[in-house]
DNA sequence: TCAGGACAAGATGTTCTG
DNA sequence: CCAGAACATCTTGTCCTG
């Protein structure tokens, strides 16, 4: 059977521990487990570790990062304690943070930093917050057709979506906050919101590990300006006018 | 001399091959070129290949991403055909963005992504003249020690000497800007600087692989809360009331 | 068929030499 | 002081045995 290995894709594997695996792949998990060795990764937890050139494949395994390496073999269900005829499903991790498509999770996976945690308590509300957020956009921008490139008009329609969530997600955080008057309310949250706007963007592009692209939360890309600006039902550019015309005013959200 | 390898941050080091480098960096390098290796990240091409515990510095080193390491290498201005008595600066004809400390450079010195430079062409001046800010910043905040710990007073008036530059900046880039009354631009300028100020810690933690750390312009970390809001001369924590007197007004810049 | 030990090849840091 | 060769150590895939 021309089998490939889960775990780096090399063809001609066979059940190790549990999974598909080549023979490189069962030795270095059996000696990663009996050392009892300790990887770090340096990158983001997300290394590539298939073979791409059988030719240089012993050298490419080499450069393999170790921590990615061993944490896709635990995750493709290898086991010390399985034996053969005793073969495990992969692990089904619990559901948690996505910003959109299968993207980068691992970074939210992490616990917050301990001094960051013990120094500002609120820190582990508002990111148990954030992760009921994320799940929420998943709901609510599930229609949208992430991830694709979308247009200017497209993108203050999601806005007005967006910022609603962002709002409750506030007010799920700060129980002072909820008690204001409406009106200190929006003024405090107007000069909120565009500020995290900017940083979430930033964060997203960051765990994305895209620098170079803008993903809104939704999880759409709006990389591209020349068709960002573009209005398709009249196939031209947007003018300054328009633009500016339909800005959108997301000043009065508690009402 | 307690100097540190430019590459893996390995303390003791020397110059090898026109770079502050240690024999490791140095062996690997050589060996890289005379054996004309081609490497491949599996990450981003922004791995970590600093040496985090000296107790495990070999294992540690093995595992280091080929390709950034040589890539990094290469940045710092290695080359087979420097000879002693010859020591290059970091290659790359104009020098190069280097924000604080060695920290990465490798990101910034990529060229724009094209779509960002075809369809918006003010950003290759703005990362021009990016660049001058950070090397002007080299030499306004020398003498403050980064990379260190600082406190909430500290960073004040690091913010106050570094409003300055951004302005500068800001002017250099914007012909029309300049053009502008005098209280329009204060205005314009105030609307900006808080939020270019949230971007710009989030874009240093970024380049410089730290989502977990707080680092100023100055490269100086602000990291730990508690000794952030010490007041050294007291020996006691500022109380609110201190910490709100002191808030910077850096409303009024253009005078 | 598969787990584990032994071996060989590759990669990397250290030491030595000039 | 530094480049390069030689050597030792660590990592990893293959082979062999049970
Ligand atoms: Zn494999
Ligand atoms: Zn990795
Ligand atoms: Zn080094
Ligand atoms: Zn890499």
């Amino acid at each position: 059977m021309p089998s490939t290995c889960s775990i780096c894709r090399e063809k001609s594997s066979e059940t190790h521990f549990g999974a598909e695996a080549c023979r490189g792949c069962a030795t270095f998990f059996r000696k990663s487990v009996t050392m009892k060795m300790k990887y770090r990764c340096r990158g983001n937890n997300d290394c590539d570790i298939t073979v791409k050139n059988s030719k240089t494949a012993l050298s490419d395994s080499h450069s393999m990062c170790r921590a990615c390496r061993y944490a896709k073999c635990l995750s493709m269900g290898m086991n010390v304690s399985n034996r053969p005829g005793n073969i495990r499903k992969p692990k089904s991790t619990p559901k948690k943070i996505n910003l959109d498509q299968p993207g980068t999770t691992s970074f939210l996976l992490e616990d917050l930093p301990p001094n960051f945690r013990d120094q500002v308590p609120i820190l582990t509300k508002m990111k148990a917050n954030y992760q009921k957020m994320v799940n929420a956009r998943l709901v609510v921008h599930q229609d949208e057709g992430a991830p694709r490139v979308l247009n200017y008009s497209e993108s203050v329609e999601q806005g007005m979506k967006d910022v609603g969530l962002v709002a409750d997600w506030i007010s799920g955080c700060f129980e002072d906050f909820v008690k204001l008057p409406i009106q200190q309310k929006n003024v405090l949250f107007h000069n909120f919101y565009s500020k995290f706007c900017l940083l979430e963007v930033t964060f997203i592009s960051h765990i994305k590990h895209a620098p170079d692209r803008i993903t809104l939360p939704s999880g759409i890309d709006m990389n591209n300006l020349n068709t960002f600006y573009h209005d398709p039902e009249r196939d031209t550019q947007m003018t300054k006018e328009e633009i500016e015309r339909t800005i959108p005013l997301r000043t009065i959200i508690f009402e």
